[in-house]
DNA sequence: TAAATAAATGACACCCTTGTCATATAGTCT
DNA sequence: AGACTATATGACAAGGGTGTCATTTATTTA
């Protein structure tokens, strides 16, 4: 909720501002983060910034809140597309357009990497605040348990924050690794055990 | 590398020391952790400090090699037992005897969680160093995979590494949450689900 | 154009941290 | 005791960060 002498602001000192603040979350936590580096990179005065935000968590729910708008969209692009795939299929294309994303969009990336480090009370919050409504992903994982096609006794929330968890060290490893070739060699691995546990038993197996 | 005047203190003041700082670096990040709160903790005055320690990186490095010390004869305590259990056998009893052990360590092993939050350069460099040789547990994946127990497409070093990648956000969310039987209950699932992902394929399924 | 409202600005006070160093104190050896 | 070495100590400078506010500058309205 910034002020509203800062949306009435044009849009290219906006964007400067926007800018600044998510290169600067990128690089490093909420708690590092310095408002001092922002305004000297947006290159706006001390004062402006404090007649645009209340401070550097309203700054920061603002930034999260533009980038989940952009982010919904690419989200959605392959979980709609085609709703009676299974999710090893959708999770198999998701993988590959969220790393190719990844390259495109590190800061955002990076912004979410540093959320999943954090473990300040205030992330907490910030955390529990955004997570939405049921994701359509899930909608998915229900839909092949019911298939028998992944196994049941878990739940497909848990299911999906495994897949999280299970990330978070994966791109934070694809980000810092020079060998991003083997960075992706690895996450083929990892998901291919994941995927292997989590279907469901086969009474006879075939190959 | 503590000074020889460190070394030289009675006991009970190096003690104190210790203690304060391990307090300090399980209560936040390295690059947080801050001399002031350590030297007030402990008790000794600024300039003690410093004709102790040449600097937090230089008491870092001595806290975790302490740690070390006592964390490699637990480690050892299951893994030297029976090598002729399998992997499965040997890692469902190191899960129980590491939270056990977190139990009555939460400190040190909040240390081990700030160390796998933290992504500056003196902890990539510090967490290279400190990986020591080839843990008893690669040798334990090895037989399991000859015997054809595990799958043999993934290096025994990768499933590791796996499991403490997975390990991370459980440890976490075990000292965070308020309800740790529900926390040891998704541990169980987690594993389950990377274990029958682990396990070699098999040809005939029988239940 | 004068008055009133909105925005911009940077100096300032205050807080926290780090590393140093001159000085004081204790300990040891002859 | 006198001399010399080892420790202890806290004031201090320097650096970075935050939030405020009196003042200046623009913009709008009458």
């Amino acid at each position: 909720m910034p002020t509203e002498t800062f949306h009435r602001l044009p849009a290219e000192k906006k964007q400067r501002i926007f800018q600044a603040a998510v290169r600067e979350f990128a690089r490093c936590r909420f708690s590092e983060a310095s408002i001092n580096q922002i305004i000297k990179q947006a290159d706006i005065p001390r004062g402006s910034f404090y007649q645009y935000f209340a401070g550097k968590e309203d700054l920061y729910l603002y930034i999260l809140q533009e980038i989940s708008k952009e982010k919904l969209d690419v989200y959605n692009r392959f979980t709609v597309a085609d709703s009676s795939r299974g999710f090893f299929d959708v999770m198999e294309e998701a993988i590959h357009a969220i790393f190719a994303w990844a390259d495109d969009n590190e800061d955002y990336n990076m912004i979410g990497l540093r959320m999943a480090q954090d473990d300040s009370d205030f992330m907490r919050e910030t955390i529990r605040k955004m997570a939405g409504s049921k994701s359509r992903m899930i909608t998915i994982i229900e839909q092949d348990q019911k298939k028998g096609k992944i196994r049941q006794d878990v739940e497909a929330e848990a299911i999906l924050e495994i897949i999280q968890n299970i990330s978070y060290p994966l791109i934070q490893e694809y980000y810092s690794s020079k060998n991003q070739k083997a960075a992706i060699d690895k996450i083929k691995i990892y998901f291919d055990i994941l995927f292997r546990g989590l279907q469901a038993k086969q009474e006879a197996g075939g190959h």
